[in-house]
RNA sequence: GGGCGUAUAGCUCAGCGGGAGAGCGCCUCGUUGACAUCGAGGAGGUCCCUGGUUCAAUCCCAGGUACGCCCACCA
């Protein structure tokens, strides 16, 4: 016995169990069947589920659950991403609670009790993960996600490892990694490079400071210069003004001297000066800003870096200044130009200032040896991959900004200064000469030949981007470089699900590696790009905003059902979602609504039977539930083959509640009660084999209260639903003329009952249904269903053959019906007004067609059918014209 | 500065070269023997503006306005 309510909860964890137990989502490896591969997006191992992570792993769960029951042989690959600078932050915060923090050879810091290095820190992270990293995979199993667990991955796994060291050391050798100095996003917070990606640009208030530079013999001549970020220049090395600007023609090879520091600098003529910005001279510190930089290779400018990487002031400015943290020194150069006379002015000055997205803190640009990949010459394969549609984006226009992209593609800073990595396998002599190897060993061996004798390497510090670890994903995790099994039969992928914003960080990337390293193969077929979800306001969900929705606490409060079928209801393409609370409510009742249309079914003794077939069924109202559902099921198969996954929950939800239930279960009502046991029968297989296959179609959306009813009202005890195959509805079972006499007596039910409505026709009341003899397709249907139709709408006897009475309004019914209240209760003037705005309506209706129609040009080009559609409907607009005329007149209306 | 997207009912959003749609909300009526987490009906719209293409434009094209996002730059 079902029980009174749906209780998701419980539900969810036996039946995720059962699933687990049958290895229902386990890879099978069976060559009979084609193989369908998706690779999860690596949550970070320290993340937590976001309402991001649900609609993407719903999405994917949706295309997984659906291809198996296709009969494909499915691996859904999960697992996590190390997240090097996000994981090695909340360790060191962790750490930094219990007074513990990293051994940098700074001193310990006030409140510190112990310093641990390298190795230690290691290991503590590792411990960390044992302990609490990869909560987020437990949490996507509530979520319903059919992953193959049995597959799970990490990207520092011993696998991965090996082969982001085969990687890195192939491309090295292919010269497509180097070692390079030059300027990169400094993080002062963690002390490491990041790439350009992961700055974020941050509007703020700042100012700009008008400094004068006198000039080298010239008393009392300046040139005025204008910064957001005064203490930069203790590092100037230049001025530069624009070669064509007269103001400063004959300063040009001229020197100022550097206030504060007193060093001579060169004004130097360049384009990048703007005359228009400023007072035209600009100037030079190419050791802290890329465009600076640029301009001092231009011209041999020498590159002074004044900061250390803490962003404090080094050694290389006056002693004065040496130590200071960078806004501070900001204050104190400000205050010293001033004191001598050379702040000209301040502005307010309104721009943006590069963050590190991890940190928080702006970001320095730095000069420092980094490791970087040749991303332009690896994205060309990729690029190439999705202009011939080796691989497609949906929806397509993501194309285009994954084009621009990769086009203006530049070098990928691959190393950071921290501990929590990939350490980079590269090795130094004594003379700094550098041996990339896959170990120690190797590097030796190569140095050794190199020397000419043994000497001793050191190490590289520092480790790899995380995201040169997940750019390998698609086949690391298959057993590469290994030739595995796995990797022959899943790679390439068949879809890749994930969100916008991660397409340049890892889609590309993804694509260059894959391309690169699987002989040209690209690593997943079909991109699709969903939506980002966002509160119901619009605003993206952000901590600091507080509007963050917790998935988890949905699926408590309504199920985990309910939550994904609301995230996919809503998930239409090329749209973020605005996520409201009370459209999870909606569904939650959809879940509901199921629920006791089997408790319905249970109630009136429906039993599965396995050889039932409903081609055999001799009720028109069984014939016409059966057909309607082999209608739904294309649109709900065609809709998620073409990622439409709103229109699939659509059409589920339109069939359930709005067609079986609001309809057919009310058909089978009279049936289930009266006497005809063959009838009864029928009817009692019927409703419970199409809820059982619109519980099939809607699995994919909602696995668990889906086999959950297939456990209790089905054949679930021998066969799980999410393993069972996707039902089919053969052509014959779609009956054309069931559907015509069922829909047409719904929509007269509909009608009866809204004249009922309309005219306060009180509860008791008696109504005669009399239909015109002239109507032979009407008389029938209405024959046939006469029972259904006085019980439905609540018409007390039904007529044949009787002349229509004079004086009736219900002539507005269609043709043949009439429906005759027989207590006289017309409110006449509200009938009236209504009519006239009907007729109203209709007139504007008639007068375009009727132009449309005498219209030449579009009785010459428009095609036959279109003028045949427009002829009928005019037609028809004037018969409802005149019935309305003829209504209002009876009335007495004019 | 470059690119992309969006604009349709009170709200959230589908849709479409030929009759303007759904859910929620609102109003009316009904139903308490599957489900009040229910049913039937209704009101409500200049499909952002201007121009063009077309026999026909809410839809296609161009321009504009507003909002959002991405990239780049910012002395």
């Amino acid at each position: 016995m079902l029980d009174k309510t749906y209780r998701p909860q419980e539900v969810e964890d036996r039946q995720y169990a059962r699933w687990e137990e049958a290895k229902a989502f386990a890879a099978q490896f069976d060559e009979t069947k084609k193989p369908f591969t998706i690779m999860i997006p690596p949550p970070n191992v320290t993340g937590s589920l976001h309402i991001g992570h649900a609609l993407n792993n719903t999405i994917q769960d949706i295309l997984v659950r659906y291809q198996r029951m296709q009969g494909r042989d499915v691996l859904w690959q999960p697992g996590t991403d190390h997240a090097g600078i996000a994981t090695q932050m909340v360790v060191e915060r962790q750490l930094g609670a219990k007074g513990i923090e990293l051994d940098r050879g700074m001193p310990l810091a006030p409140g510190n009790s112990q310093q641990i290095g390298r190795e230690e820190f290691i290991k503590r992270v590792w411990e960390w993960r044992e302990e609490s990293g990869g909560i987020i995979l437990k949490q996507l199993r509530r979520l319903g996600a059919s992953c193959d667990w049995s597959r799970e991955r990490f990207t520092m796994d011993e696998g991965l490892s090996e082969a982001v060291l085969k990687v890195f050391v192939t491309l090295y050798r292919k010269k497509l990694i180097y070692r390079d100095k030059r300027l990169v996003n400094w993080d002062p917070r963690f002390h490491t490079a990041i790439s350009d990606l992961e700055v974020e640009q941050k509007e703020i208030n700042g100012h700009l400071w008008h400094f004068k530079y006198p000039i080298e013999g010239e008393e009392g001549r300046f040139i005025t210069v204008a910064t957001t970020r005064p203490e930069t220049m203790l590092g100037d090395t230049a001025v530069a003004v624009h070669p064509e600007d007269e103001r400063y023609r004959d300063l040009v090879g001229k020197h100022a001297i550097l206030p504060l520091v007193g060093r001579r600098i060169v004004i130097v003529a360049d384009d990048y000066a703007d005359p228009e910005q400023g007072s035209g001279a600009v100037k030079i510190t190419p050791a802290h800003d890329f465009n600076d930089f640029e301009v001092g290779k231009r011209h041999g400018l020498e590159m002074i870096n004044v900061f250390d990487r803490d962003a404090h002031l080094s050694d290389s400015v006056p002693e004065a200044y040496r130590g200071l943290e960078r806004f501070e020194a900001r204050r104190r150069i400000v205050a010293d130009m001033e004191a001598e006379g050379l702040l000209e002015k301040i502005d307010d000055h309104r721009h943006t200032v590069p963050h590190g997205d991890r940190s928080g803190v702006p970001i320095e640009p730095y000069l420092t040896d980094q490791w970087y990949v040749d991303a332009a010459t690896l994205a060309k394969p990729a690029i190439e991959a999705v202009e011939s549609g080796r691989t497609v984006f949906v929806p397509k226009q993501w194309e285009r900004t994954y084009y621009e992209w990769m086009r203006n593609i530049q070098p990928w800073c691959i190393s950071r200064q921290l501990w929590w990595g990939h350490q980079i396998p590269a090795w130094y002599g004594p003379d700094g000469e550098v041996f990339v190897a896959h170990d120690e060993g190797e590097a030796a061996k190569a140095a050794e030949a190199h020397y000419g004798k043994p000497v001793d390497l050191t190490r590289d510090t520092d480790v790899l981007d995380t995201w040169f670890s997940s750019a390998l994903w698609p086949f690391s995790t298959l057993g590469w470089p290994e030739n595995t099994k796995a990797l022959k039969r899943y790679y390439p992928g068949d879809v890749l699900v994930t969100s916008f914003d991660i397409i340049f960080f890892w889609v590309a990337r993804m694509m260059m590696s894959g391309l690169e390293f699987m002989d040209g193969e690209v690593p997943f077929h079909t991109v699709y790009i969903h939506a980002l979800v966002r509160d119901e306001k619009g605003q993206k969900m952000s901590k600091s905003k507080g509007n963050v929705v917790d998935p988890l606490e949905l699926i408590d409060k309504f199920g985990a059902d309910a939550v994904r079928f609301t995230l996919t209801a809503l998930a239409a393409q090329g749209r973020d979602i605005k996520l409201a609370e009370s459209r999870i409510e909606g569904y939650r009742n959809f879940c509901t609504k199921i629920w006791n249309a089997a408790r319905f079914c249970e109630m009136n003794d429906c039993a599965y039977g396995a050889d039932f077939d409903p081609a055999d069924n001799r009720q028109r109202v069984n014939r016409w539930i059966v057909s309607q559902a082999a209608q739904v099921e294309p649109k709900v198969r065609q809709a998620i083959e073409s990622y439409r996954f709103n229109e699939a929950a659509q059409a589920i939800y339109q069939f359930v509640w709005h067609t079986y239930c609001d309809w057919y279960l009310e058909f089978a009502k009279p049936l289930f009660q009266g006497d005809d046991e063959a009838a009864k029968a029928e009817t009692r297989a019927t409703a419970l084999w199409v809820l059982h296959k619109a519980l099939f179609l809607a699995h994919p959306i909602m696995p668990f209260l889906t086999e959950e009813l297939w456990l209790q009202t089905g054949n679930g005890e021998k066969e799980l639903m999410t393993t069972a195959a996707w039902p089919g509805f053969p052509e014959a079972l779609v009956d054309a003329e069931a559907d015509a006499a069922l829909n047409w007596v719904v929509r007269m039910i509909g009608q009866i009952r809204a004249v009922r409505s309309e005219m306060n026709v009180p509860p008791g009341a008696r109504i005669a249904l009399i239909v015109n003899e002239a109507s032979d397709i009407s008389k029938a249907r209405v024959g046939d269903h006469q029972a259904l139709i006085q019980t439905l709408a609540r018409v007390e006897t039904i007529a044949f053959d009787q002349p229509v009475p004079d004086g009736s309004v219900q002539d507005v019914l269609e043709e043949a019906t009439l429906v005759l209240p027989l207590a006289d209760v017309i409110d006449i003037g509200q009938e009236q007004a209504r009519l006239k705005k009907e007729m109203d309506k209709l007139k504007g209706e008639i007068g375009k067609l009727d132009k449309k129609l005498s219209n030449d040009q579009f009785l010459a080009k428009a095609p036959a059918e279109v003028v045949a559609e427009q002829r009928e409907r005019l037609a028809d607009s004037q018969q409802t014209m005149d019935k309305l005329q003829t209504a209002l007149e009876r009335l007495g209306g004019v």
